[in-house]
DNA sequence: TTTTAGATTAAGAAATTGTTAAATCACACC
DNA sequence: GGTGTGATTTAACAATTTCTTAATCTAAAA
């Protein structure tokens, strides 16, 4: 199996546990992260955008279930996978956990095989068809099929043109692409318009995603910094 | 929620369980069919074609997973979900209960309320990702056996060109479709019509089903947003 | 300071879709 | 075979959105 295309989240406040299952499952070939708390859980999976995430229940400073409802209210963590580690017979958190938003619990102490064949059996079951057309910089997922931008999770909408430049940048980030490469690759090779076409097509971008991504190369182009 | 749209059939060979079982979930408003082996079980199954079975591991005659397999091997069940019941700790039972196809189980004893939560969640899951006979989108329920739309639950009839158009949206939501591939999925490859036939066809299906769930991407395509 | 490339703005052009009504087509029914 | 009903398509025009330009302003480089 390609489990190399998966990425995992452990966010548990056990040093222990983290190494423990990160080991066990970076063994199976998983691109494994982990996080040492609820806060840090939510900040790795915005950045990462993972398949399938493994979360304590109790934890300190945010619990799993709050972290849970803040994933899950984010768009572009829409279709992670959510698993809960709760201690053995709590069955309160399970059930608080489905209502959170989970798609699963694992009862701990924790058995490796068990653990891993839920994983692939949740994978297997909830990612048959990838979308892999989704490009994700920083707090920006550019979506090619719906073809919408979430900027922190926050839908945006943007006309072709400016679509097109905005994924065109996002294809290689921190490059630096020349007036002249995106009017090739935008506008194609016959159309001819002014100057500033881009300019203005740049600024509403910038109108809608912020200042700070899109930086000016003068002289030369424009870039999307990461 | 709608529960009485879900078919379940519980397996065991206790009665007691049987009947604890059954009478929670009927109270849910899920249609409950029995059996009380495994033969029957798949009998039962083949007969229903449940949406989720409810299956013990131990049983006499046949036991859970030998039964599991042969319903994984029967095409119409394939997208039939199963969740196996277990004896605390038997942990052996879930690796091979997950190999011969089960999408999740239950350790023993059994709450009403985890069992419930777990059943929901199940379907809530699968649902989504399920392009099969029946889309629901919302408010909106797309049979595509019975040809018929629902919305809030009042049948809506579509001609078939328009039928075709919606159900080629749903079955993939938020997606956008380009008005080339609608020309080739809806139309066909080799017929030609004028460019404002779909518009007409969208209008006519926003008309029926209301104006919000079909979105227009001005330059592309359509989709229907969830 | 001067020069130059880019930023900004608003307005009109261009492209795309919405809407309506009427024409055409398909098929069941007599 | 005709007739009628509803489905489908077309055509004309309206409405809307997107794109481009042009004019002016700003900031960085020379």
């Amino acid at each position: 199996m390609d489990n190399d295309k998966y990425k995992l989240l452990i966010v548990d406040d056990e040093e222990d546990i983290l190494e423990f299952l990160g080991y066990s499952l970076k063994r199976e070939g998983f691109q494994v992260f982990t996080a040492s708390n609820g806060k840090d859980g939510i900040s790795k999976a915005k950045k990462e955008i993972p398949h399938l995430i493994i979360m304590d229940v109790m934890m300190p400073e945010m619990d799993g279930i709050s972290a849970v409802e803040e994933i899950r209210n984010n768009k572009s963590l829409d279709e992670t996978l959510i698993v809960f580690l709760t201690a053995r017979s709590e069955d309160y958190s399970q059930i608080a956990g489905f209502e959170a938003g989970a798609d699963d619990y694992i009862a701990k102490p924790i058995k490796p095989k068990v653990l891993i064949s839920r994983v692939k059996a949740l994978l297997r079951r909830s990612l048959k068809k990838d979308s892999g057309k989704i490009v994700v910089i920083g707090n920006l997922v550019i979506d090619q099929e719906k073809f919408e931008v979430l900027l922190d999770g926050k839908k945006i909408i943007l006309p072709k043109k400016e679509f097109k430049l905005l994924k065109l940048l996002a294809a290689s980030p921190n490059k630096v692409f020349t007036r002249e490469e995106i009017f090739v690759k935008v506008w194609g090779d016959d159309v001819i318009v002014g100057d500033r076409t881009i300019d203005v097509h740049v600024r509403k971008i910038r109108e809608k995603i912020g200042d700070n991504l899109i930086k000016t190369v003068k002289g030369i182009g424009y870039k999307l910094e990461n």
